[in-house]
DNA sequence: ATCTCATATATTATTGAAAATGCCTGTTGC
DNA sequence: GCAACAGGCATTTTCAATAATATATGAGAT
């Protein structure tokens, strides 16, 4: 999810990041059609090279690709949220078990490293001094990511990074700062995880999860579409 | 998963449908290399609808796009088939559980459907008399679809069935046939489903798809990878 | 007024060619 | 003999133009 630019990119690779990145962060709206013409024009690159990129996020799932009439940002709808929700849950707390048994202490310096980082982002946010959401939010992805790192299966952390990304949309469309909250459960989360304390880990997360879906609910006008 | 040819289809689609049983079925070996000249004089098409279609096909997993290095399609390996495996497994238990709370009377309809076709084909199978393992196979996916069908989740369906595109390929490349187990197994998921008992029908699941697992791994030479 | 059909416009899907990049080979210098 | 560099070939990546398809517009009939 949202690697820092590595060193070199072609072309269409900068494309695809740049409009994944601008779907995720709500800049092109949900339903929202995508026209080549248009979007050829604003991100510089000739419409072979962005339909490559557009049927690439169609297969993510970040837009939908209705053959022979074009490319739309993927809907948004509450259900589907909760399907996402649901699934990174499923996914998220089957990794965090086997990370729990197999981490090492490699692995819980990676995790107490990202804790680090995140809580310090999150007093800075309740500070409203610097409120920077995408880096927020990364580092929200990569403590995540650091504590289900030591899970020993690739499919599970790709799979869970797909439908995290997708979560992360719906956070950032109804821009949802539960600061206090999320920070006292991740404080949680890390301790569970030095300790190995897969019950706990496995109901605070459940809880962080719902109440972002919860919130995310409640404070937009989702429920509308 | 291998939808049956809607009437009318793009150039690109059908490509990509081919290219895709292609890989699944084995026609096209795992590591191989893909240069775009030679398939598109074998699928007729242009290049930019090929890297269209490779790209997707490379963003579900089936092949590998390493930048500035052309496609390949994807190498297989113990690890990863036992990965898949167990991510399978995770999925569909999941599902499954959901769908027997959920599955009303038209879900058995479609359970009782789906067995009794898949039956017929696995008693055809064991008679040695016209093995057609695409079709047979097809019966399979039916069979586990129809299964998890109620679980309620598009979300959870469409990463289930990606997975499990993943995991057949594995099946083709060492084509097994265990015949007698695989068709006991599906007769007893079959009563799990109607007498609505997840914990027999979980301990089943996990067996069917370790079995195979061992099986594949067994009868292949894919230790050597 | 509204519905239908035909025409026109806009947009997408597909193609083939040009530019960029990686890769192999053969040669030169040490 | 071996390593490193340069040139040429193979392949991929990107582009702009053509063909196909869908959407919008408007005239004529009911």
């Amino acid at each position: 999810m949202l690697k820092a630019t590595p060193p070199s990119a072609s072309v269409g690779e900068m494309a695809y990041r740049r409009i994944r990145s601008d779907i995720i962060f709500g800049k092109l709206a949900p339903g929202q059609k995508l026209k080549l013409e248009l979007l050829r024009e604003a991100y510089e690159t000739s419409v072979s090279t962005l339909r490559e990129l557009l049927n690439r996020l169609a297969s993510e799932g970040l837009v939908e690709a209705e053959g022979q009439k074009g490319f739309m940002v993927a809907p948004v709808s509450p259900e589907n949220l909760r399907e996402i929700a649901a699934m990174r849950l499923l996914l998220e707390g089957h990794a965090l078990a086997q990370s729990f048994e197999a981490g090492d202490m490699e692995w819980e310096g990676r995790v107490v490293a990202a804790h680090h980082k995140l809580a310090q982002m999150e007093r800075r946010m309740l500070d409203q001094d610097r409120a920077d959401p995408e880096l927020w939010k990364r580092y929200d992805w990569e403590f995540h990511h650091a504590l289900i790192s030591a899970c020993g299966s690739r499919v599970l952390l790709e799979t869970h990074a797909a439908i995290y990304d997708k979560y992360l949309r719906y956070q950032m469309v109804a821009v949802v700062f539960r600061g206090e909250i999320a920070a006292r459960e991740h404080q949680i989360l890390l301790d569970c995880a030095l300790n190995r304390d897969m019950a706990r880990a496995e109901q605070v997360l459940a809880a962080h999860i719902d109440g972002c879906v919860d919130d995310t609910l409640a404070r937009s006008a989702l429920e509308a579409c």
